[in-house]
DNA sequence: CTTCTAACGCATCGATCGTTGCATCAAGGA
DNA sequence: TCCTTGATGCAACGATCGATGCGTTAGAAG
């Protein structure tokens, strides 16, 4: 539901020492975004929230900008299951509410801020890559279904994450749940 | 056209010297983030870059997320004339070329990706707070001209900024004008 | 159990950041 | 013209950042 991957880190394995400091190293990024001023986050901090040598950080993230993108890239990816209802229609306003939802959290959006104002276009895509993807699947799996009328992603993505990205990011509150189903009529009709 | 307001300060007076310092700072501002890395961009650097003590940067603004609200509420102030075509549709249809055509330069973007991750959520209404008001006026003359099915702001504001925006910042590349008229017809009917 | 390699911790260094107290200067008003 | 006030320049200062060389350790391979 809230997409955390931190449990189940799957980056080579789960008990590996470097697995450990890379989930530490995500778990403090988020907690000092979720808490301070995005200005203020700097390696030397993330490193010290980590329990780990700051060293260790810019080794092997660089910079700032390539850890953020990497957390976002990570928190982003899986955690919303895909849904199957039978219809086109029902996915995508059951899928478009589980969006809206996970993008009421603030830690979602303070990640997403940070990501893109310091990694640039890589942070932006990174935040959205899997939605696409997820996007993809159900459209496809309809027009297997034989279903008419399927839009193509770009309609998709533009009619529905459009809208939840805006005004996530450029409004004052993120939609509920309940408008974002009302986002599906106007993209199918 | 691109809503520069550089030659025109009309802060307090145009000769003053605030205004100058203001001018000075917010163009060295923009120029250093369309040519380096965001997260390289400091108060200093600016400060530099316009040709002022950066104890004058640090009193004015305080931190480097108030400056670059600043700079994001200046720079999407005004310079997109809101356009009258006769008919809602073709208003709309011709500003939302018109804020396409703003997205594709890449210094607009870049300060808004600044904007967006140093100031958080005033930054992101600071580049849009404008673009909301444009819509109204559209709107609201729309409606006193007598035009039916006039939909309200928030409706127009997730069909045609929320894709807009959204391909702006978290896709690969922004829309094109042409694409940007094909979303009045998804709002409009 | 031994060995090897990659990753991490540590100490150190220079550079830069952000702050503060004080002097100076530009603009507007008497 | 002179004066008042707010903004700017200047020069320090401590704190922190980011980089580097080297020793140490964890984890996997044999």
């Amino acid at each position: 539901m809230d997409g955390m991957t931190l449990e189940a880190p799957t980056q080579t394995r789960p008990g590996g020492r470097s697995a450990r400091v890379r989930a530490a190293v995500h778990r403090a990024a988020q907690e000092l975004l979720a808490g301070g001023p995005a200005d203020a986050l700097t390696i030397p901090l993330i490193a010290a929230g980590a329990g780990v040598h700051p060293t260790t950080v810019y080794r092997r993230w660089g910079t700032l900008g390539e850890l953020l993108a990497d957390v976002a890239s990570s928190r982003f990816s899986g955690g919303l299951v895909v849904p199957d209802t039978g219809s086109l229609r029902g996915d995508l306003e059951q899928w478009a509410a589980g969006v809206a939802t996970d993008l009421r959290d603030p830690k979602t959006l303070a990640i997403m801020r940070a990501a893109i104002g310091a990694a640039g276009v890589e942070g932006g895509s990174a935040c959205v890559a899997d939605r696409h993807e997820q996007l993809e699947a159900m459209l496809e799996r309809a027009r297997c279904a034989g279903e008419t009328d399927v839009p193509d992603r770009e309609q998709a993505a533009d009619a529905l994450l459009g809208p939840l990205y805006y005004r996530a990011i450029f409004g004052e509150q993120p939609g509920s749940p309940a408008w974002a189903r009302g986002l599906v009529p106007r993209l199918l009709g």
